[in-house]
DNA sequence: CCCAGAGTGTTGACCTGGTGAAGAAAGGTG
DNA sequence: CACCTTTCTTCACCAGGTCAACACTCTGGG
């Protein structure tokens, strides 16, 4: 039983996941909208104050929340003393894995890094790959008690997978590899999109927190997407929503791979933009870095490049904000220095194709390294230890000991569904 | 209080929305998957067989569900008894408004239609929709009781909203319709967009029953979009999703009304299709029904100008399914008639547009009346009674006696977050 | 200064609704 | 027939939420 109730075993307080589902609300309401006192916290919940005053002491007798002190807005009445989460003693772990490499992240949970590290991968073959994040799950876990690991790569996962599906990069599909992990690092393990994993991690501490409808799209290799709805990560039903980047943007321009002519990966993706360069100056080893230093220094092909990245964005964000109604939308990856330079371009693009009645999105900015697609990694395992029922949490529970709060009939075939 | 109570007072019969929430789940489950026997119920909604039995009992009690005969397919153990709605007890109204008339119909809780009527408009203002509407209301209903209202219209409602807003073809804009029929109608009511009711009709009782993920399409006067996501209704933060008629399709083309050329609403409006075909021929009051006359007839210009709509239909469908990950997609409205002759190019367009890693998904083509969309907003009424919370059915809900499992303190300010 | 008002938080009795365990019921199969 | 499987029921039990009442802590007014 290497779980984390072996790991947590020597300290008093309570993981996360061992609270019950009103509990695990109240934390999730926390880690999301800050400190908050009871009587709001009641309200959001619909719940009844008494309620409130029964979980909340639970969770400060295990010390997973505490009272902070109160803010100075005097409204009348008595005032409340909010409460938050005691963050630094939930820590979890998050890797990203690409084809070159893996990058792992401790943090908090509210995901905020507290140690990183990473690893070459000299091959791709599964049982390397899987060796290389145990050494650093063990490396950047070693001095600290974890509750949980997320591991974010591309491919077709559902929100909370055990197994990394459909990855073009690896050449993987369907390897067990939370199953893996969960045995070989004794830490409950989840498996997700890389791209929805650093969804998430905007969504709960980066520039979309609090926010319930929202998109994240990343330029680099390719395009990605990641949709929130209604608080919910989009995720499809055979887990390959948000593929973008064959969308129509123009109607001409060069074929992208697919043979698609003007679509968005035939102007937006780091290949496209570099190619188009290397042909105007003749010079087949241009790189994203070197167009953005051209195109610093006003050069014509890099500029023009560039706007036409900057418009192919611009379009496509328009038709996501169109048929989602989004008023936040977040543009990262690594292809983002680049395109960002082209920003005027972006936003008039986007407001000639914005509908004449939809409004305007507040647009942002996520440079970042890949450490924010590992954090993100790890608030999509914080999430799931906050969401999963107990008797879900893993996939071999079957083989661990009963707590009592499980089920004794089968398990259901498929999970219920909500008509709304 | 010319409730629901004050109607069906004089049966032994229980409304649909004086169960609790279990009861409610099993009502729903059962009338959108059909009739399914207790351990069954039990596995999908994640309830213990103890807890089925209560539930059922109860309903039965009140005649709200009835046993079924048993389903012939034997699989070794004691066989189930299915269970399923007395649909024909719980029936609701649906009006569909639009600038010329209004259409009511009444149907089951399974939306099936039972009575249907309409009025003419001569003015679109308030007063004298809403008397049309109470008249047509007590026309289709005075036979038999019914639960509730539902009421669809163009514009940018909340799912269940109370009030009209928005609304181009009428030119009102936050009219509290629901306040004003609920008194003068003596019934619940909700009011729903026009394209999003059409959705949960066919989502409901339709070609759509028993999925969790589709979009439906429509074409007509304008392009809408009802999308569902795990079984939601994708509505957007101000109620506004599902603008996509001037998503780009070609790099050519006519101009649409907002100057976008090459969008899909100046290839697939009837306004759009018409005008073309007009040009052609040099005849100015073309009709669609003309247009497919002609088109028939082998006419070049009715057949290109159907084909472009084709093509731009499968473009905006591609792009919906590469994003959302649909396995289904309907198309309907009053063009379809016109587009689906274009069949073969809609379903090219489709192919080549979609991204190579997609999942070609199931087209299905829904042709239909004003009655649909009329009956789409029945359903919504019937998903409203089975969805919401009791205190908060009514939007005047403090002018009615408590009953007891309504809250005793503040209502909430927002609805409660979920993350997941 | 004290009191009314307003919102927050707590307590304890109570109750709803789901669970576990055990077993009866109803069909197959050898 | 015995035996298996699956469905459904019963009943004692309990987790967790509610209600009602009240204590607490602030503001503002006379």
């Amino acid at each position: 039983m290497a779980t984390v109730q072996g790991r947590t075993a020597h300290t008093k307080i309570a993981a996360l996941a061992d609270h019950g589902s009103s509990a695990r609300a109240v934390i999730r309401e926390l880690l999301v909208h800050g400190p908050m006192a009871r009587a709001e916290l009641a309200r959001r919940l619909q719940l009844s104050p008494a309620a409130l005053t029964r979980v909340t002491r639970d969770l400060l007798e295990t010390a997973t929340i505490r009272e902070a002190a109160a803010a100075p807005g005097a409204t009348g009445g008595r005032p409340g003393t909010p409460l938050e989460v005691n963050v630094e003693q939930h820590q979890m772990v998050g890797a990203k894995i690409t084809a070159e490499g893996v990058y792992a992240v401790r943090t908090d949970a509210l995901g905020r890094v507290l140690q990183g590290g990473q690893r070459q991968l000299s091959s791709t073959d599964v049982p390397e790959v899987a060796d290389a994040i145990v050494d650093l799950v063990n490396e950047v876990a070693e001095s600290q008690p974890v509750e949980a690991l997320g591991v974010g790569l591309a491919g077709a996962m559902s929100r909370f997978d055990d197994r990394a599906r459909h990855n073009l990069f690896l050449g993987w599909d369907d390897v067990p590899l939370g199953t893996m992990l969960e045995s070989a690092c004794g830490l409950p393990t989840v498996i997700s999109n890389d791209v929805r994993a650093l969804t998430a991690g905007v969504h709960w501490s980066g520039p979309a927190r609090g926010r319930d409808d929202f998109a994240v799209v990343t330029t680099g290799v390719g395009i990605g997407l990641g949709l929130v709805i209604e608080g919910r990560m989009v995720v499809g039903p055979r887990g390959r929503a948000g593929m973008i980047g064959h969308q129509r943007v123009s109607g001409t321009g060069p074929l992208c791979v697919d043979g698609h002519r003007g679509c968005a990966s035939s102007f937006l993706t780091t290949a496209a933009i570099t190619r188009a360069v290397a042909v105007a100056h003749g010079d087949p080893s241009m790189t994203l870095a070197r167009v953005c230093t051209l195109a610093d220094g006003g050069d014509p092909a890099a500029r023009r490049t560039l706007a036409e990245a900057g418009h192919a964005l611009g379009a496509i964000v328009a038709d996501l904000v169109n048929v989602m109604d989004l008023p936040s939308v977040i543009l990262a990856g690594d292809g983002l220095p680049a395109v960002i330079r082209a920003q005027t371009e972006l936003e008039q693009s986007l407001a000639e194709r914005l509908d004449r009645h939809a409004a305007m999105p507040e647009l942002r900015f996520l440079v970042s390294d890949f450490d924010e697609w590992a954090r993100g990694a790890a608030v999509v395992a914080c999430q799931w230890v906050l969401l999963e029922p107990p008797w879900r949490r893993s996939p071999d529970a079957a083989a661990r000991p009963r707590t009592g709060r499980e089920r004794s009939w089968q398990r259901p075939r498929s999970p219920v569904a909500v008509h709304s």
